[in-house]
DNA sequence: AAAAGGTGTTTGGTATACAATTTTACCATT
DNA sequence: AATGGTAAAATTGTATACCAAACACCTTTT
């Protein structure tokens, strides 16, 4: 092992570097998921890359990586597109996140530590204090905590992963329904019933209170896609 | 919506030109899954490149679309790796494939069509025809046939999609716990259970028979891991 | 002899150049 | 006016060249 006088050092100046088609992803994502592309916009390759002052090739892989999170879809030959999914398929993307969130409710249950308990109940706290709170997107972000909390506490590294990227998958759609103000009130009292079943250990309640809270908001995300029409 | 006489023709007669970076993928994955690339081996993008006849830059994308499956381990810097997932991310898989395809099993039930319901029985019956069959690897193929064909059934694309993709990545686990011949006749007991429950339309018994026959499957992949050793 | 440090080779990261394909615009024809 | 064809422009797909970081080996030093 290899000991400098500054080796103690090394994990804090560790200046990861990451690659540009890392940050291309991460600066995409954003832009993709705050609407600032919106779906069906079709993104020029050269013209991304001079916008973003990088090179083709890393904006290349940078958008299949997100193609690879369905974000874009990426045909042959073709202008790729930010991903417009369709109703039938939004809904199909809520199903799966119902199975995967009931899994981290039963996991959780079964190995959190008290310390990720913790950690859920502080979010369900800053979750009520936002709920007031007239940024509906701070509000957002920080229900989707309440559940990413959760599935960290799972345990499972394969159902975290899977499960952010459906959470980024479904982030627009699920914003879209997270404004209406009557929904906070929906949000805080199931989030309580589900936090309160990780507290008494109960599996098969949080699963199904998990179910039932992505399944709602299934409902609640078509009904206002048809008032909207 | 536009309609021409040939409107329900279009989708076979896409005239699909695949790029060499997807030649390249669909390769690297089967020399993966059949372990002609072992867990663990360094891929080198030159030399790689140089054997399969294209250039890195297709190459490097194929590298990172199996990345993105979980079936090559790429840090920065670093030559990519085959994946050598550790028994408890194994056990993790197993955990998320087995929620993936209990849903897969209510919605079976509640979607599929008549057709699809017959598909799955005939690949029940050609799996009874093999399991005297000496050959590992086809009785592997079409008992993942089988689970693919119930996926598929529940008509939702992206559990399909999703699915896919952590049977790939659980493909070696599985088939090693399969090549046991008593495995065999547990298979076939499990999946009669479970083409029974779809066939009487029991959602709650299928998904459970299905959960149930993946964690027995991690189970023996478990036991078979620690024989080994 | 062991450890530290330097040096050269290998490797991945990025940029640029070229080839193949698609899209667009325009014109001719009906 | 609408349709079909064609050519030019734009765009993606692929190859190659270059650079900087990482690794392996060897020398140097203690």
């Amino acid at each position: 092992m290899k000991k400098t006088g500054l080796a103690d050092l090394d994990d804090d100046l560790g200046v990861e570097r990451v690659s540009l088609a890392e940050i291309a992803a991460e600066r995409l994502r954003e832009l993709i998921l705050v609407g600032r592309l919106p779906p069906g916009q079709t993104l020029s390759e050269r013209e991304l890359s001079e916008r973003l002052r990088i090179s083709r090739t890393p904006l290349r892989e940078a958008i299949r990586k997100l193609a690879a999170e369905r974000l874009i879809d990426v045909l042959p030959n073709r202008r790729p597109q930010v991903a417009d999914p369709s109703p039938e398929y939004i809904d199909d993307l809520f199903d799966v996140q119902a199975a995967l969130e009931s899994l981290a409710g039963r996991l959780f249950v079964e190995r959190a530590s008290d310390e990720q308990l913790e950690e859920v109940t502080a979010i369900h706290a800053r979750l009520g204090e936002l709920a007031d709170s007239s940024d509906p997107l701070e509000f957002f972000r920080m229900d989707m905590q309440f559940h990413s909390a959760i599935v960290h506490g799972s345990g499972n590294a394969a159902l975290a992963d899977t499960h952010r990227q459906y959470n980024a998958a479904l982030f627009r759609a699920r914003f879209m329904s997270s404004r209406q103000i009557r929904w906070r009130n929906v949000t805080m009292a199931e989030h309580k019933e589900i936090l309160a079943s990780l507290c008494d250990r109960d599996a098969e309640h949080a699963a199904a209170a998990l179910t039932s809270h992505l399944l709602k908001g299934k409902a609640n995300q078509s009904i206002l896609r048809n008032e909207g029409e």
